[in-house]
DNA sequence: ACCTGAACACCGTTCAAGT
DNA sequence: ACCTGAACACCGTTCAAGT
């Protein structure tokens, strides 16, 4: 006898999203998944494998928001770069977690795009790839740092965020 | 009536580091550490506050680690860089765990020194800080995609790091 | 003083039984 | 076909009782 679905992959997926950042990654449970959409947690396992791969579709989802910003944020690195800031701030877990979770390779290929094609503009196709790596390491590095809180030797981060851009953005005109 | 100890916290963050590199950071946990150390889990609790500060303190020995290796190593950014790439790669886990889990003032602002001697070295007094944060973020962000499997666009990921060190130090002395 | 077993809360996961 | 309660394994943590 069919029963009607009470939940969704996506409900699950966007439920994760929402207690990750209010709770950080060790409060993304299924028990706490299963109660804000629900349902019991036996039930999740209809949908999701296990909790290593609930941790992936929600680093996955973060992965994929996150290039639809770069997308229609611009072309050049420096407004790559400011958007890229500004979602880390806005979502510092959904950024953390696209780092320590197993993302699957079509969703970072896809945000590697809009880098790649900016980064082209500038150095041409042969260093283009080696570029973006620069760039991306950089801005994820100094967002890590940023949001962990490791700057603590006093200075103004902006400014530093400000500088780090410009030296990279003329080391690669140059 | 005294009893002999019969572990201490310097063989507790030593197991905790061993175990960290073979099981994740998933693997460590009170139970794994008290077993490797002969004592039951409750008997932790007498050196380490819960299992929160345990990964804080792994964390710690790691940079420490990590700074030895640094004010060791040499003098020149160049020097530096690679041997922080050495260090991550040697110590995956305790890389990682530097980043994730938090860290003590302290522990941070002794590895920071030597790349901001070499820095200084550099750019002079005014600057050192902004670049040395540049240099450390793009070192940092770039061994943490290296180690997660982010490079998988094809290329040659040695290339890019040396591609990348080339044109940071050129950028700084120029 | 430190160590332990017992106990409790909580989570991940499986599965037979419900609808 | 999905959902659930029951069950089991495992972990974090506290605490009274041992030495």
């Amino acid at each position: 006898m069919p029963t009607p679905d009470r939940t969704s992959f996506e409900q699950i997926v966007a439920a994760g999203r929402e207690i990750l950042e209010s709770d950080g990654p060790a409060g993304l449970t299924m028990q706490a998944v299963a109660t804000r959409v629900g349902v019991r947690a036996p039930s999740l396992y209809k949908r999701v494998r296990d909790r290593e791969a609930l941790h992936a579709a929600v680093a996955e989802a973060s992965i994929d928001a996150l290039t639809q910003r770069l997308e229609t944020a611009g072309s050049d690195l420096d407004t790559l770069a400011r958007a890229y800031r500004s979602f880390a701030q806005e979502h510092p877990e959904g950024f953390r977690i696209m780092f320590t979770s197993a993302s699957p390779h079509d969703a970072l290929t896809r945000s590697a795009a809009p880098l790649l094609h900016a980064a082209t503009a500038v150095v041409g196709d042969e260093h283009a790839l080696d570029a973006a790596r620069l760039f991306t390491a950089w801005a994820t590095g100094f967002l890590q740092m940023e949001l962990s809180g490791a700057f603590r030797l006093g200075g103004d981060v902006d400014r530093a965020f400000e500088y780090g851009l410009h030296q990279l953005t003329r080391a690669l005109t140059a």
